[in-house]
RNA sequence: GCGAGCGUGGCGGAACGGCAGACGCGCCGGGUUUAGGUCCCGGUGGGGCAACCCGUGGGGGUUCGAAUCCCCCCGCUCGCACCA
């Protein structure tokens, strides 16, 4: 027989599913009750290709994938590119090449990287952000906003990035540093477009509770988010004016000794801050509202700007921030009480001092970038008119070719530079009008490509209302902890935004997320800007697609992650060869043994108990169910051992059943190996298209177990018993034991713990 | 600083509060092979090499029983970082 070859066998297989399209739906015939939208992150072809931690992610989901199209649901796992952007465009800049082609040439080389993972891709439904196809509808979602007056032009501080020459939002920050290139940001003032994703604060944080997520995620949702309650108090100045000061603790009232005010070089992004110390007098005072005492009015760099209160009360008795400044530019301290905040706050209502307010962190997403490589924001300026809404019969605006995409550094986008872009008559009166030449955030595009899926290839309509009703939402989102904060807040806003309108059914994208954990490599997570990545090709062309997933699969739990390091990849090599020449080569009977009598090999005698195989089917099960991916391998490891050792002893119809069961359970795992052994078992193509095993209840319930009998919680013994026991039975089983007897030492149990069918503890002491 | 997660053999990692170390790597021994590799079998936490004893970062606690639950400390990783 030939040995195993997995280079050849994933290319074999790999041609036959893409010409049967094995793993494309007819969405036009699934049911709601059986579709699974299986959907996991799109990568952004920026740079040197997939790595490894790509394909650990993607190995994770398409094994999932698989065993519940296996398990009978219609499976939809669409993938595509998230080929706008700024990371894309830098990459571009970097290599010096045009974004458009430089996309196109990127986009091919992760096809193809993607088609040789093996994984049952849907790729009659791909998307390409950067394709006017795609983002037409990009900027269609944008209108929608607009309309429902969720899309805002406003003059604002926002945060620059003096390396990438744009404005960034504040999900965009890694603390005062830009999350793309790590410089350290700057604040302009300028007209930007801003989704108000605050107006949805508090169903984004109430909708959490709903979700099946990770806790950590959650937490680190409503930490974003940050709601706090509390009030907001007025303070007259003594110059004729007042200002309001927001606290959640109303109660620390009488402790006020000054008033804190942003200082403008402090501003929104952070620089100045620190120590948190420094400030300068105003020269300005105010007055308590309860007392009339004058309080000095200070600029302070650790008051943040645009959380949306003029003024911070300094409370130097209790707040630690205050007392640090207090301290440090020579302000009292008032040693007072706290008191109730209720009785504060009704004080301050009543006479009209003061309001409950609600403060959130989150802020409006500020979606403007003043680059390139990013669907044009489809709005008109006119000086009558104002900003006026691009019709949709004009959509796509589309991205125009520029001789230098370089960004400018002027404040203005590279579009600027193209007057037959710029130069429009005003859809609403006809008069001279200009574009708006800013692009939108990448997280704009990727806030809705999940409801594109399933109606890709219509021109007509951004989805199909009644395909949308049917596939989503996502049933299962497997994507990476950092995009938390990010990409997973955005899509849900986006999407209840949308549901208000009525475009979409439902107003939670993603009810269940899976966090894959992270690849690191010597202790650091491995990407691209780190510059340690790993590239999956080499390992593919060498091991095939099978062992590299297998491998990744099985160090480490999928939601954890772990260290790279391809030390152990041997023992996966050798399952998967160990398991190729269980099934296809003649079992090494007697009868073929060079000493051994001549003649065909005889059949076992076909009495081998099978419950393993049947115990194997419910734990590999259960394990994908869980994600617990590393386990159910290591099963299969198991399964294999326990196969080799009794295939001699079987009988032609018990070894069929092992073999194929196996078979069945490798494929989600090793789909190019499964589907060549199922077809050299003689079974119909395709083994992807195989309902899961079913287990043989009888053979669950095992008539017999090992029960282990403790004396004071050491194990003293382990005895053979059947199933079922009572109490008094295990104990006298346990009682029967020549150990359990010596460490009695001829006492009587004082009292006998029994964990039926695993384990007596009989105690002595008191 | 705040929040979360994690600390288990030489290594990656298993273990509904119930036999700690499954599975794999590596290593040791044996077999097959002209030889190396492959392949097959066995062993592999520490001490005694037997009965047993000790072992899950350190210390305390709860429990018949703790890697698992609780408290304190140490270390690593990841979020957030003046949000009043």
């Amino acid at each position: 027989m030939a040995t195993y070859d997995p280079i050849e066998v994933q290319a074999r297989w790999q041609a036959r599913w893409e010409r049967d399209r094995l793993h494309e739906l007819d969405l036009g015939r699934v049911g709601r009750e059986e579709k699974l939208y299986n959907l996991v992150e799109f990568p952004y072809p920026s740079a040197e290709g997939l790595h490894v931690g790509h394909t650990y992610t993607y190995a994770g989901a398409d094994t999932y994938g698989r065993y519940q199209r296996m398990r009978g649901r219609a499976v939809f796992q669409p993938i595509g590119f998230d080929a706008f952007g700024i990371h894309t465009e830098n990459y571009a800049l970097k290599v010096g090449e045009d974004p458009t082609t430089l996309t196109a040439r990127t986009v091919q080389r992760y096809q193809g990287q993607l088609r040789r993972l093996g994984a049952a891709w849907d790729w009659d439904h791909e998307v390409v952000t950067s394709d006017p196809a795609y983002y037409r509808w990009t900027q269609w979602v944008f209108l929608r906003l607009h309309e429902a007056g969720l899309a805002v032009w406003r003059e604002a501080p926002v945060v620059w990035c003096p390396s990438c020459l744009t404005v960034l939002a504040n999900e965009q920050l890694e603390g005062d540093r830009c999350e793309r290139c790590g410089t350290p940001v700057t604040e302009r003032v300028t007209r930007q477009w801003f989704l108000r994703m605050t107006a949805y604060a508090d169903r984004l944080l109430d909708g959490l509770d709903t979700l099946d997520w990770a806790e950590s995620a959650k937490r680190q949702q409503r930490a974003w988010i940050g709601r706090s309650a509390g009030v907001e108090i007025d303070f007259d100045t003594e110059d004729g004016g007042r200002l309001a000061a927001f606290t959640t603790r109303p109660g620390t009232l009488p402790g006020v000794t000054f008033l804190a005010v942003p200082s403008p070089e402090a501003g929104l992004a952070g620089q100045g801050r620190g120590q948190g110390t420094e400030g300068r007098f105003t020269g300005r005072h105010a007055r308590h509202p309860v007392t009339g005492g004058r309080l000095p009015i200070w600029e302070a760099a650790y008051v943040v700007a645009g959380y949306g209160a003029e003024a911070v009360m300094g409370v130097p008795a209790h707040d630690e921030r205050d007392r640090a400044f207090a301290a440090a530019n020579g302000l009292p301290l008032l040693a007072t009480p706290e008191e109730p905040a209720e009785v504060v706050t009704a004080w301050l209502e009543g006479r009209g001092r003061g309001r409950r307010a609600t403060r959130y962190r989150l802020r409006d997403w500020l979606i403007s970038r003043q680059r390139y490589w990013g669907p044009p924001i489809p709005i008109v300026h006119c000086d009558h008119c104002g900003p006026v809404r691009v019709p949709d019969r004009d959509l796509p605006v589309r991205l125009p070719p520029v001789a230098d995409f370089r960004p400018t550094g002027t404040g203005q986008s590279p579009l600027a530079s193209v007057p037959e872009f710029v130069h429009t008559p005003c859809p609403a009166c006809g008069g001279p009008g200009r574009r708006e030449t800013d692009v939108s955030d990448t997280f704009f595009d990727s806030a809705w490509y999940f409801l594109r899926y399933p109606s890709s290839g219509r021109d007509d309509v951004a989805w199909d209302p009644e395909l949308t009703a049917r596939l989503l939402p996502v049933d299962t989102y497997t994507g990476g902890p950092e995009h938390v904060a990010r990409h997973h807040l955005y899509a849900r806003f986006v999407t209840m935004a949308l549901h208000d309108l009525g475009l979409v059914p439902f107003a939670e994208p993603f009810p269940r997320i899976r966090l894959h954990g992270f690849l690191r490599k010597d202790g650091a997570k491995m990407s691209k800007s780190r510059g340690n990545v790993v590239v999956p090709d080499d390992y593919i062309a060498r091991v095939g697609a099978d062992t590299l997933r297998m491998y990744l699969l099985f160090v480490a739990p999928f939601e954890e992650g772990g260290d790279w390091s391809d030390a152990g990849l041997a023992g996966i090599e050798r399952f998967t060869a160990r398991a190729w020449r269980l099934l296809t080569e003649p079992p090494d009977l007697p009868g073929d043994h060079p000493d051994g009598p001549p003649g065909p090999p005889e059949p076992g005698h076909g009495r081998v108990d099978l419950r393993p195989l049947d115990r194997a089917v419910v734990d590999v099960g259960d394990d994908i169910e869980r994600l617990k991916l590393n386990t159910a391998i290591s099963t299969l490891m198991e399964l294999l051992r326990w196969a080799r050792q009794h295939q001699a002893a079987m009988d032609a119809g018990q070894w069929d059943r092992v073999a194929t069961t196996f078979t069945l359970l490798l494929a989600p795992f090793a789909p190019h190996l499964a589907e060549e052994l199922w077809a050299r078992l003689g079974r119909p193509y395709s083994v992807h298209s195989q309902p899961w095993p079913v287990p043989d209840p009888a053979a669950l319930a095992a008539e017999e177990i090992t029960l282990v009998v403790q004396v004071d919680g050491r194990r003293r013994d382990a005895v053979a018993a059947p199933a079922g026991l009572d109490r008094d039975q295990a104990v006298q089983l346990a009682l029967a034991s020549d150990n359990v007897r010596r460490h009695l030492g001829g006492r009587p149990p004082r009292q006998a713990v029994y964990v039926p069918d695993r384990l007596v503890n009989l105690v002595t002491r008191g």
